[in-house]
DNA sequence: GTCTATAGGTTGATAGAC
DNA sequence: GTCTATCAACCTATAGAC
C-alpha cells in the first residue's frame, strides 16, 4: 500500500495541476518538480524539454476524450438526432472526466491559440472536429456547412469555457451555479446548444448562399 | 503628420498586440519595449511594474467596452425582446470592435482564471454580468435565476472563443468560416445564443426548482 | 534512474547620468 | 522623460557522480 506512482507519472499529474491552474508559460519545471516531489533534472531525463512535456500531459488526456467522442459518436447509430451528437461530444468531458485537475488543463489548451498547441489542434482536434460536422450536417440538413462549422465554434468555445472556469463558478455566482451534479451540467448545455443548432439559419445568410446557388 | 503617439500610448499599443498574440506571460517587457520602438525603462517610468501595465492594457479596452453595452441596453427600453439584450451585449465586440488587435486580448482576459485578472473581473465584469442577467431574467420568466446564469455563462465562452480565434479561424476551416463580415457574425451569434436563450428548461431542473419551492 | 552542481540565458526592476 | 548600465532572481537544460 502507499504505493507512490513512478516518477513520470508524478511528473505528469503535478504538471496537469499547475499548467491547468496558472497557464503553460506561468508554470516553471520548478514548480512542477516541487509539486511531484521529484528531483529537477527527472523531468529532462523522462520528457526531453518542457515542450515535450507540455505535449505528453496534453496528450494523456485528450487521445482517449476524444476516442471516447467517436465511440459513443458512433454508437448514435444511422440516423442520430442533434441531441444524441451533442451527448456523444459533450459527456466525455463534462460526465466522465473525474479528474478534477484535467478539466483546466483542457479548457486552456483548447483557449491558447499560437501556443506550440497549433500542432496539437491540427492533429487531435481538426480530424474530431469533422467528423461531428458531417454527423450535425446530417441531421440539420437545412444548415448549410459553413454555418454547421460556425455553431460548433460558439459550442465548443461555452465548453471550454465552461471546463475552465468550472472550479471558480460557483463562488464567483455566490452560489447560484453549481457544478457538482454533472448529469444537469450536461443537460443544461445540450439543452443550450441544442436549441442554438436547430434555429434557422437568419435572412442573410440564406441570402449569401442563394447567391452563390445562383451563380453556378 | 507622421505625429508618432507618446511614448505611454505606444507601450499600451504594443503590449495590447503581443499580450492578445502571445498571452501575458510569455510576453516579456523587453517584447514589449522592441515592439512599440522605446527605450526598456520607460515601461517602469509610466507603469510601475508589468502587472501594472497588464492592468492598463486591458482596462483601456474593456472600460469603454462594458460602457457602451449598458448604453445599448438601456437603449432598449422598458420590455427589450432576447435578441435585443443580446445586441447590445455582443455589439460592442463584435461589430464596433475595429482595432483588430483588441479581440485577441479580452479573449484572454477572459480565459485566464486564476490570473491576476481576477480582480479586474470582479470590478469590470461582475456588475455587469448582473445587469444583463436581471434583463435576461426578466425578458425569459419561465427560467430560474441560476438557468440564466449558466446560459450567460455558455454564451460567454462563446463569444471569447470567437474573439480569440477569429485570427485563426479562416485558415483552420480551409476558408469556410470567414469573420470579415461583422453585421453576419452577430447575426449567427443572435440567432444561435437567441434560441439558446429561449429553449425551455430540462425536466431535471425543473423538478430540483420545484422541490426548493416545495420546501419554503 | 536519481541526484548535485552548474552552465548559459532571460527576466523584471532600478540607479543614476543627461 | 529618456537613456545606459547593471543587479539579483529566475529560468531551462545538461554534464557527470552515484
Amino acid at each position: 500500500m502507499n504505493d507512490r506512482p513512478d516518477t513520470k507519472t508524478r511528473i505528469l499529474d503535478a504538471a496537469e495541476k499547475l499548467f491547468g491552474m496558472k497557464g503553460f508559460d506561468s508554470t516553471s519545471l520548478r514548480d512542477i518538480t516541487a509539486e511531484a516531489e521529484v528531483n529537477l533534472a527527472a523531468v529532462n531525463y523522462h520528457f526531453q524539454s518542457k515542450d515535450s512535456l507540455m505535449e505528453a500531459v496534453i496528450c494523456r488526456r485528450i487521445e482517449p476524450v476524444n476516442r471516447r467522442r467517436l465511440e459513443l459518436l458512433e454508437a448514435t447509430g444511422e440516423n442520430p438526432t442533434v441531441d444524441d451528437i451533442l451527448r456523444a461530444f459533450l459527456v466525455p468531458v463534462i460526465v466522465e472526466l473525474n479528474i478534477s485537475s484535467v478539466a483546466p488543463l483542457l479548457g486552456r489548451a483548447l483557449a491558447d491559440p499560437g501556443q506550440f498547441l497549433e500542432r496539437i489542434i491540427r492533429t487531435q482536434f481538426a480530424p474530431l472536429g469533422q467528423r461531428f460536422a458531417e454527423a450535425l450536417g446530417r441531421a440539420l440538413p437545412d444548415l448549410s456547412p459553413a454555418e454547421v462549422v460556425w455553431r460548433q465554434h460558439f459550442m465548443v468555445g461555452g465548453m471550454t469555457h465552461l471546463l475552465m472556469w468550472r472550479p471558480y463558478l460557483k463562488e464567483m455566482t455566490g452560489g447560484l451555479c453549481d457544478s457538482s451534479d454533472r448529469e444537469a451540467l450536461l443537460e443544461r448545455a445540450v439543452v443550450f446548444f441544442g436549441a442554438g443548432f436547430r434555429a434557422p439559419s437568419f435572412a442573410g445568410v440564406a441570402q449569401e448562399e442563394h447567391l452563390v446557388a445562383e451563380r453556378n
